[in-house]
DNA sequence: ATGAGAATGCTATTGTCAATAACTATCCTG
DNA sequence: CAGGATAGTTATTGACAATAGCATTCTCAT
């Protein structure tokens, strides 16, 4: 079938995070966590005073998705909430988590080195600064 | 908020996708279309004796869920199914069917162009092989 | 020619990520 | 202190994808 997607630029896109994303989820539920949930985790060990819709804001969840993606890792004794006001409330890693988020940590490290050793030489750094153009002009 | 992610390949396509995907669904909206159907339409042109498990395969989406995307395209009366032997069918286009994949043709055209327009020239021309690299290995 | 295995189409269910709307409670500011 | 913004929550929906299982038909090697 002739390849009428191949030089598409949307269909690429589409297609390659789709298959970096299903090859990371199969990567990270090694350690029983779903992608969403190690971007959490990532982000949260970098500050100690982020509250969740903070923590949304930043990784682009909505205040309505977030709320079982912490249950989630609550449930799993990876994060504490804290309450920082009557109304915010910190999320912070239990010692539990911050093992986990060292895992995730390590998994994500070597799948992304992984990812840019197949691309040819020539393309490769060109490849981050040209999907931000993408993703921050929406 | 440091912007921890800012340099990560994985997450810096999938962000890209999403943010793309986003805009084409709402565009192509505007003629009835979501994007799996759009590019089955924009494939089945091509070639007048195509089947539904070849489109599958060309596009890696799976059998079972060929069926409810043709069956979408076909309540709309945009593509008809023709028996070839007992087992396989042909997938083609009615009339209605190739107007509406014209129009489908030229809004992803066009937004393909903005899109690449928005990556620095310098990096555009690498977009589409890195995402190739990436998508063909899995 | 036939019998085994592959291919096709289908049903039904599940999972992941994301979006929307509506609600409550709290905060901040003028 | 009143009004508007912010935080967290609930509930629902949608798009795309994956899995398992089933019936039929085709194909190919013996």
């Amino acid at each position: 079938m002739t390849d009428v997607f191949r030089n598409r630029p949307g269909y690429a896109l589409r297609r390659a995070a789709n298959a970096m994303m299903a090859e990371l989820a199969r990567r990270l539920a090694t350690i029983d966590l779903r992608i969403a949930e190690a971007s959490v985790l990532l982000l949260v060990n970098d500050r100690l005073d982020v509250t969740a819709s903070e923590i949304g804001r930043t990784l682009d969840i909505q205040r309505a998705n977030m709320v079982p993606l912490l249950g989630r890792l609550e449930d799993a004794g990876l994060i504490e909430r804290r309450p920082i006001d009557g109304k915010s409330q910190a999320v912070l890693l239990t010692t539990k988590g911050q093992t986990r988020r060292a895992e995730a940590d390590a998994i994500t490290d070597t799948f992304e080195d992984e990812l840019l050793q197949r691309i040819a030489p020539e393309h490769r750094d060109h490849l981050v600064p040209a999907l931000g153009a993408l993703w921050r002009a929406d």
